[in-house]
This record gives C-alpha cells, structure tokens and sequence, in this order.
DNA sequence: GAAAGACATGGATAGGAGTGAATGTCGATG
DNA sequence: CATCGACATTCACTCCTATCCATGTCTTTC
C-alpha cells in the first residue's frame, strides 16, 4: 500500500525522475526526496539489490524470474514479493512472454539514482580535502 | 546458469566503503550487496536522505544540530535519532564542538554510493537501445 | 479437457523502524 | 554551585516489512 500521495498503485515516476540535483548541490527539497526514497527503499535490502544487480547485468539487462531464483535461498513467493517492490517503486519493468515474465531494468531510473550521487562524493571531497 | 554465489569477492570491504563495483556491470555479491544495504537503508528515509543533503550542501560540508532543527516538523530526538542512523552507517561523522555537534558527511562513503550506479545508467540504456 | 509448470496473491507471524514524551549528560554562564 | 541550553538516550507505542505456506491464475503440453 502507498502511504499518502493520492495516486495509483505504482508509484509517479515523475517525482522521483525529476529529482536528479546532486545531494551536494543544494539542499534536496521534501518533494524531491519523498520522490526518491521510495527507489532507495526498493534497493535498501539486500535480496533486492542483488535482484536489480541480477537483472542489470544479465543479458540485455533483462531477466525471468527462473534465471533469478536459482541466487537466492529463499522462496519463490518472497522472490515475487521483492521484484514486485521493485517494479513499484519503478526500477523495473514486467514483460511477460509465454509462460516467463521478464524483468527489465529501466534505465530513467538508474539514472535518477546515479545523478544524485554523480557530484556528491568530488563535492564532499573538495570539503574535506582542503 | 546460476552458480550458489554470484561472482567472486575480490573487493575487501571494510564498512562497506570498499564495495564500488557498478550495479549493471556484474551481479553484486552477496557481501557487497551486506556492505552497502545498511548505507541504502540510512538515506531511505525521507528526513535522513534530507539530512544529508543539508549537511553536504551546507558550509564545508558540515553543520551542527541546531542549524538542521529548522528544517524540520520533527522532534529534536527524533532528528537526533536520525543522524545517530546516518552516523552509525558511516555516512557522516560527528565532531563535538563546545555546546555544539558537527556533523560532518564522509567522503568515502558519498563516493563509494556513487559509484554503484555510476555505469548503471548507461549499460541499461544500451540493454534497451539493443 | 487434464495435467504440469511458471509466477502471483492472500493470510499469518515475527522482527524492525519511526515517532514523541520524559529524562539524562555535558558544557557554558552567571 | 546553580541554571540554562544543546544533544543524546530510554521507553513505549504503532506501523511497516520480510518471510513462508497455501492457494490461485495463466499458459503450455499431452
């Protein structure tokens, strides 16, 4: 369940994409960050990084679901449930074919997630370096 | 397919820091996926993701309690809880200063959450463009 | 049409996390 | 020494979440 924002099941990627001002630059605004927590709530654990990582750099950065469980020594059901929270939060996308659904990593939203932290480190460097 | 353990650790991790390999390059370990969760899990809320915006953005880096209060409808213990979340995972330091405590963010730390979506982005935008 | 395989959903439970009120600690000040 | 101000800690409460079991849906195959 979404906790407040009015809205559809899944969540308005628009929020979250139109964050991209590096940490470091400004202060990130509250609805900046309440666009993006979401996407680092999704990835804040491990099973599901390691799914985002699976399906990233496997072939075409897509995968099906058999190709992911073989990893993870945990249920076929919690597997569901953790991609499930990853296509909600909009890192992924479902495609499915035949009898295989297929997981695809979307890349707006790696970006979103890598353009905040693209200035952050040389900035906070520049801070404690001189 | 799939092996018990994706990839070999070749990364020492100590604190996580040391973690640094691209989510789309190969499949995150298990380990590095264990090092760099807890740091996820710290700016996967919107008052911390907040928090460290306002310290990285504010005067060297650093800022004392008193001036992050303002920004927030929160307690003081509850913002003094969440800095605790941050510091304890490694995102910024804390320096006692007279009355007053410095909360300064680690540039090790910003780097290495950089440099997990650093290819990220575009290895997945060439999955799609292929 | 029946059976099997691939995923998803619902229910239930144990543990974790965010929040504030009350309280404690430490330094500065009179 | 007494007091005040800046932060931290403890406690208690509520809500959320990760997990599994059982079951459901849909597609392919026999």
């Amino acid at each position: 369940m979404p906790k407040s924002s009015a809205g559809p099941d899944l969540l308005p990627l628009t929020d979250g994409l139109a964050c991209c001002v590096p940490l470091a630059r400004e202060p990130i605004s509250v609805e900046q960050a309440n666009g993006v927590v979401p996407m680092l709530k999704a990835i804040a654990e491990p099973a599901r990084l390691r799914l985002l990582s699976l399906v990233l750099s496997h072939e075409g950065g897509e995968a099906c679901v058999c190709d992911l469980l073989p990893y993870f020594d945990l249920s076929q059901p919690t597997i569901s449930h953790h991609l499930k929270v990853l296509h909600e939060a909009g890192l992924v996308d479902r495609e499915k074919r035949g009898t295989w659904v297929y997981y695809i990593a979307r890349p707006d939203a790696m970006a979103a997630l890598g353009s905040l932290f693209t200035a952050a480190g040389s900035r906070a460097f520049e801070g404690a370096g001189a």
